[in-house]
DNA sequence: GAATTGGTTTGATCCACATCAATATTCCCG
DNA sequence: CGGGAATATTGATGTGGATCAAACCAATTC
């Protein structure tokens, strides 16, 4: 009587919802979960949301309650500042964790703007410190996401602090370029999903220097661009321009 | 029999090691816990280390174990890059945590140097896992340093890739001011414990423009400030400095 | 208290990137 | 499919902060 029906129920889940179904399963859990523990999750992620293009996933100041894993698209977090400037702090892509900037004063500390359609698992943060209480891969997983978030911020840190223009643009691109491919997409070759302008913000540059430093690139054969195509061709060449002194 | 002991035991910690005599518990422990779970807090922390100024906590590439609770003294972070440049990623104080860049990859993603001699509280990671697991409020509490720590660091790149000289320095001021105040010192008058170099590090400038945005200041009559020591003149003419157009 | 060392201040000059401006390309939406 | 708004490219010029250089100051040390 019951098997069934269970079976049924994870189903329904597995079609339209479920982590034990999701192709990012290893990108955004931890591995080595049980079956019944990856029916728990099933459970925490009761929610999927579109998010169309220019549409937000959150706002600065808004309470926060969720966290969001990215199941696809592409979206951006950015700062606003009262006399209008703005920074994006990042950009973030399927697998990737959105929202854990409002965890310490409950409410969120930034802009999430989609910048394609796209689609986010609703994750309430309760729930998800409750079963990282049951569940210790997944307490210990969450917690390496939240440092990893940490880390990547030193690096931006430190691209804006230290590096010259052409630095800061070759480990964007080299940075983008490792995450596509970690998700089995082209190392190569891939479209920005942003303007100039939001990689200038990110970068700490205008956009007009974005794009020169784009086409100084192309002239020395390091990449090709075609508006928001872009393909690597020399990656080692990239590599050199990161971390080799102003000459 | 046992009580007796057990308050003999408690007594000794109590004078050279306990959370639950300390005086910092507000700022890095979370409020609200029972007797019972301050004594669990009390065998977590077993271990205090003396850093000497100039001395490391921890340095990039180390395996990680452990967070450091920072018990007396004053911290800098920062990374190293292959040529040499280096990027101070933040200054720590009294109550505030160290370490948790070394979580997601299980090996320090800086170094974590002492400005002046200092006192950690060493708090095994594996440990406070376990704790945070039995104790809802210190999981909470915990996830909240993450997320603060990952919205702090936000708020640098804001500075970083956004804000001109003048901003960044007065930025800096009045975050370190708002900081020695919640701590009990005086907002208006303290000593930097980093030298002109660290600074400009921090806020991406040169050691001889951080030297000349305080004589700036000075002479704008917003500071006084005398190598070392900073007094604060005019907290309302720094924020007018913040956030107001080139002019 | 002279000498050494590490840090700070200040001045003169330079340059990487910003700013201003004009044109070109692509994207949409009716 | 056509016209208008975004977005990108490229050029000319300006400037904030870097760089180079020289005192200056404070704290040790002998």
């Amino acid at each position: 009587m019951r098997a069934p029906k269970l079976a049924r129920v994870i189903d329904i889940h597995a079609l339209k919802n479920a982590c034990s179904n999701c192709s990012l399963r290893e990108v955004c859990l931890p591995t080595g979960l049980s079956l019944e523990e990856i029916e728990k999750l099933d459970q925490m992620v009761y929610t999927r949301k579109r998010v169309k293009r220019g549409d937000s996933v959150y706002r600065s100041e808004e309470k926060f309650g969720s966290l969001y894993a990215i199941r696809s698209g592409f979206f951006k977090t950015a700062l606003v500042m009262e006399d209008g400037r703005d920074q994006v702090t990042g950009f973030h892509m399927a697998g990737d964790m959105l929202g854990m900037d409002g965890i310490g004063s409950d409410q969120h500390a930034c802009n999430a703007v989609a910048l394609e359609d796209s689609e986010v698992c609703v994750i309430p943060f309760g729930r998800l410190e409750e079963l990282s209480r049951e569940i210790y891969v997944l307490q210990q997983h969450f917690h390496k996401v939240m440092s990893r978030e940490i880390v990547r911020e030193h690096g931006v840190m430190l691209l804006l602090g230290s590096m010259r223009a052409e630095e800061r643009l070759a480990a964007f691109l080299l940075n983008l370029s490792q995450r596509f491919t970690s998700r089995g997409y082209s190392a190569s070759e891939f479209n920005l999903r942003m303007t100039r302008e939001e990689i200038g913000s990110y970068l700490g540059l205008k956009l007009e220097t974005v794009s020169r430093t784009f086409s100084k690139f192309q002239e020395d054969g390091l990449i090709g661009v075609q508006q928001k195509n872009i393909r690597i061709l020399d990656s080692e060449g990239l590599k050199r321009v990161l971390g080799r002194d102003p000459g």
